[in-house]
DNA sequence: TTTTGGGTAATTTGATCATATTTTTATCTA
DNA sequence: TAGATAAAAATATGATCAAATTACCCAAAA
């Protein structure tokens, strides 16, 4: 066994697995979460599984509905509006400050992300869509090392995530402009200002997508 | 026994408890938390407490250091700098999201935390001063009916809290204008972007506080 | 003799699990 | 429909194991 797997402790790995349940959309909103069924679906022990919902409740992941059942929360227009003002001020200021900080490296996983990205589009793939597009923008993130704003943004993705998934199952992305080209194209220039705007632009329109889809009659 | 105390579980207690320690300032910036030294000072088991401190962590009031110990995190002047842009941008909008709600009920509310914030400042009653400023801003952004921005508020308060008590424990806080009497005001008057201000002019006092003592030499 | 360095033993602390208790939900009868 | 009962799930404790830190001792060098 390699020495780095033995490190890493039960309930971060049960933290992690969990968090990309919610975060690609293997949950659905609504969908009720038992400690019991994570005990056998994880193979877990009850402490850890415990902890890992204890921190994904804390960050919006999850949600305690009073009588101490817990649930994947669902969307609502306004949450929605609480999240579009914060991602939007939030994660272009994490692209300003990254723009400066991206090395040959960095730019070469955007790129291969990107690729990826467009491969899961043309196949249909959502949840490698999802993946993808996280893989893009946190990449993006973390070259940025501001610590806190990540973990907000973190945080934000969490409780998009799940919404962000129903709406692409329910009208896939076809005919949108392709906003991470411009990214992309702004992190080779280098241009602080312009690479903010450009997420800032990406944002938007996953937000307006997940919008459109709440604001319809049936739910 | 009242119905009421009898249903929150131990580890919400617990989490309580600790949160409090962290923004009042009981603990320290650096000082070390263990589980078993909390089993023992707040007479509760091994799981409550564990899950309190996750919790905590997830939130960034405690930090996990890599050798499995936790500690309640230094403030860097990096990390200031993003709470500063972080609190600059999330808690104006809450004040002015807040405004328009506040009802008569929520504003004697908020002139009397402002009376025993004065009384605070009058005795040199550090932690008090310190509790109630966090009501008051909270009972603000309550108003608001804004969870996910309250959420975020509540990490960026718990990530700030340990420095303000050290900051106003060495220098106290003697000939800095009040700027909740401009916040009460424009709360009277009903004006949100007035109020959305002056709720940045108190923030960027406090932040500039801190600012001061991180660049100061000895630490 | 005092000090320093290395290494081992003892202690402390964290991680995990098994189990008992309590609460909630579901079911069944009257 | 209401109340009682059974089942399921969550809460909480304590025990056990593993890892890390601290304390301590002895030898070697100044």
């Amino acid at each position: 066994m390699p020495e780095s797997a033995r490190k890493i402790p039960i309930h971060e790995l049960t933290y992690e697995r969990l968090r990309d349940m919610v975060l690609f959309g293997e949950l659905e909103p609504g969908q009720p979460v038992t400690i019991q069924g994570l005990i056998v679906d994880l193979g877990a022990g009850m402490t850890p599984v415990r902890e890992a919902i204890r921190r994904l409740c804390s960050q919006g992941a999850l949600e305690l509905q009073g009588n101490r059942r817990i649930c994947v929360p669902k969307l609502t227009l306004e949450a929605l509006d609480q999240l579009a003002f914060a991602r939007l001020k939030i994660e272009p200021q994490l692209a300003l400050m990254a723009c400066t900080r991206l090395n040959d490296t960095s730019m070469i996983s955007l790129q291969e992300i990107d690729q990826r990205l467009d491969q899961a589009i043309a196949l249909d793939d959502v949840q490698g869509y999802l993946m993808q597009n996280y893989q893009f923008h946190f990449t993006l993130y973390r070259a940025a090392a501001a610590p806190i704003l990540l973990d907000m943004a973190q945080s934000l993705w969490l409780r998009f995530g799940p919404s962000l998934r129903v709406v692409c199952g329910r009208y896939g992305r076809g005919g949108l402009p392709d906003r991470h080209h411009d990214v992309l194209r702004a992190a080779r220039e280098g241009d602080p200002a312009v690479l903010a705007e450009a997420i800032g632009a990406d944002l938007l329109q996953g937000i307006d997508q997940v919008r459109l889809a709440l604001e319809e009659p049936n739910a």
